[in-house]
RNA sequence: CGCGGAGUGGAGCAGUCCGGUAGCUCGUCGGGCUCAUAACCCGAAGGUCGUUGGUUCAAAUCCAGCCUCCGCAA
C-alpha cells in the first residue's frame, strides 16, 4: 500500500514514525511551510518536516492545497491511501478523492466529541476524565467524516496537555497501524457520526489563556493544566506578565478572586470560596521556577490581587 | 535588521540612575535550645558581580563590543 503521509507538529511523528517502520510505503510527506518564528524571526521547519528528512523522503510544503499544481503533483504520485495526522489544513474535495482507498485521519479525541483544531487540550481544560484517539474516513466537513476505530485514555486530574499529547500521540501510531491493517484486509466498519453528540475544540489562542480568578479552583486548575504547555495560563502581579504553570486546588476559604491568601504556601482565592496553591509560575523576562524560589525574591504582601 | 527585560556565593532577588569595603531572604556546614522539629538562638564557609576592551586615583555601577537566558508580538 503506497501512502502520502500529511501532518506538522510534534503530535503527528509517532505516527509517522511508526509507519516508516511498517510494511507500508510512505510516497511523500506534506507538511505546513516553514515559518517565521521566535525572537529573531528564526525560521523554523516543522517536526514532521525535520523527520521526513532524515529518512530521505519527499517532502512538499505546499500554501494552498487548491491549487491545480497541488492536485496534479498529489495524482501523479499514484497513492493508494492519504493518512492526515494534524496537517494543519483542511483537504478540499478534489484532493480527497485522489485515493482509491480513501483519506484517513488520526483525531485526539473520541469523535463526535471536540472536533477541531485543539481537542486534546480542551479535554483537559473541561476536565473530562476520559478522552482518546479516533480514526475515521475523511470527508468533506471538519472532523465529520465516518469512524473507523477509536481507543479510549484516561486522563489524570494533575494531567497536562502536554503529558496527554505524549500518551495520546503513541497511542495513535498505534491505532493507525490497526487501521491500515484493516483497510488492507477489507473489513473496515464505517460508523456513522452522531451529530447532535457533537462538541467543537477550536484553536486556542491568547483570549483563553488569561486566568479569570472569578472561576473555582478546580476550573482554573484545569485550565492551567489544560494550557500547558502551550500557551500557559496567564495572569498578572504589579502591572507585569505572570504566567502560571503548575497548580493544586487548595482548601475552601473566603476572600476576593486573585487574592493572595498565603505565602507559604503560594495560595490564591477563587471564586465560590475556593482557592488554589501556585506550585510554579514564571514573572514576565524571568525563568520559570517554584512558587519557593519567587517568593524568596519577591517579597509579596498577603491581600495583592493578581489579574 | 519586529519591540522589550535580564545575567551579582548553591537558589531567588537588592545594589547600577548619583562610581568609593558586596547586601537581603533561603539553602549548606558546625554548635546551642528542645521529648522533638521543616521551629527558635549562635557561628562559619562560599562571589574574578556573564565576557572582552575602554574611561578613571578608583568600576557590579559609566562607555563600546560579544556570549547566554527570558517576556511580548507573529
Amino acid at each position: 500500500m503506497k501512502i502520502i503521509f500529511m501532518g506538522t507538529p510534534d503530535f503527528a511523528v509517532p505516527c509517522l514514525e511508526r509507519l516508516i517502520r511498517s510494511e507500508y510505503e510512505v510516497l511523500a510527506v506534506f507538511t505546513q511551510p516553514d515559518k517565521k518564528k521566535g525572537r529573531n524571526y528564526a525560521i523554523s521547519p516543522p517536526p514532521i518536516k525535520e523527520l521526513a528528512l532524515k529518512y530521505g523522503i519527499k517532502v512538499f510544503q505546499p500554501e494552498n492545497l487548491k491549487s491545480i499544481d497541488t492536485t496534479k503533483l498529489i495524482t501523479e504520485l499514484k497513492p493508494d491511501l492519504i493518512v492526515v495526522v494534524a496537517y494543519g489544513k483542511i483537504l478540499p474535495k478534489e484532493v480527497l478523492k485522489i485515493p482509491p482507498l480513501g483519506c484517513i485521519n488520526v483525531h485526539g479525541s473520541l469523535l463526535p466529541k471536540y472536533r477541531g483544531a485543539a481537542p486534546i487540550q480542551w479535554a483537559v481544560i473541561n476536565g473530562e476524565k476520559i478522552t482518546g484517539i479516533t480514526t475515521m474516513y475523511m470527508d468533506s466537513g471538519l472532523d465529520t467524516g465516518d469512524i473507523i476505530l477509536k481507543s479510549e485514555a484516561q486522563v489524570g486530574g494533575d494531567e497536562t496537555s502536554g503529558e496527554l499529547f505524549d500518551r495520546l500521540s503513541v497511542m495513535g501510531a498505534e491505532l493507525l497501524i490497526k487501521t491500515l491493517e484493516k483497510i488492507k484486509t477489507g473489513n473496515v466498519k464505517r460508523e456513522k457520526q452522531i451529530d447532535k453528540e457533537a462538541s467543537y475544540a477550536p484553536m486556542l489562542d491568547r483570549s483563553v489563556s488569561k486566568i479569570n480568578w472569578n472561576y473555582s479552583a478546580e476550573k482554573i486548575h484545569n485550565l492551567v493544566r489544560g494550557l500547558n504547555p502551550w500557551p500557559i495560563a496567564r495572569t498578572g502581579i504589579d502591572g507585569k506578565g505572570l504566567k502560571i504553570y503548575k497548580t493544586k486546588v487548595y482548601k475552601p476559604m473566603c476572600g476576593r478572586p486573585g487574592e493572595v491568601k498565603s505565602v507559604e504556601p503560594f495560595v490564591v482565592a477563587c471564586g465560590n470560596n475556593s482557592s488554589i496553591e501556585i506550585l510554579e509560575l514564571q514573572l514576565e523576562s524571568k525563568k520559570r521556577m517554584s512558587s519557593e524560589d519567587f517568593l524568596r525574591g519577591h517579597r509579596l504582601n498577603i491581600g495583592v490581587i493578581l489579574g
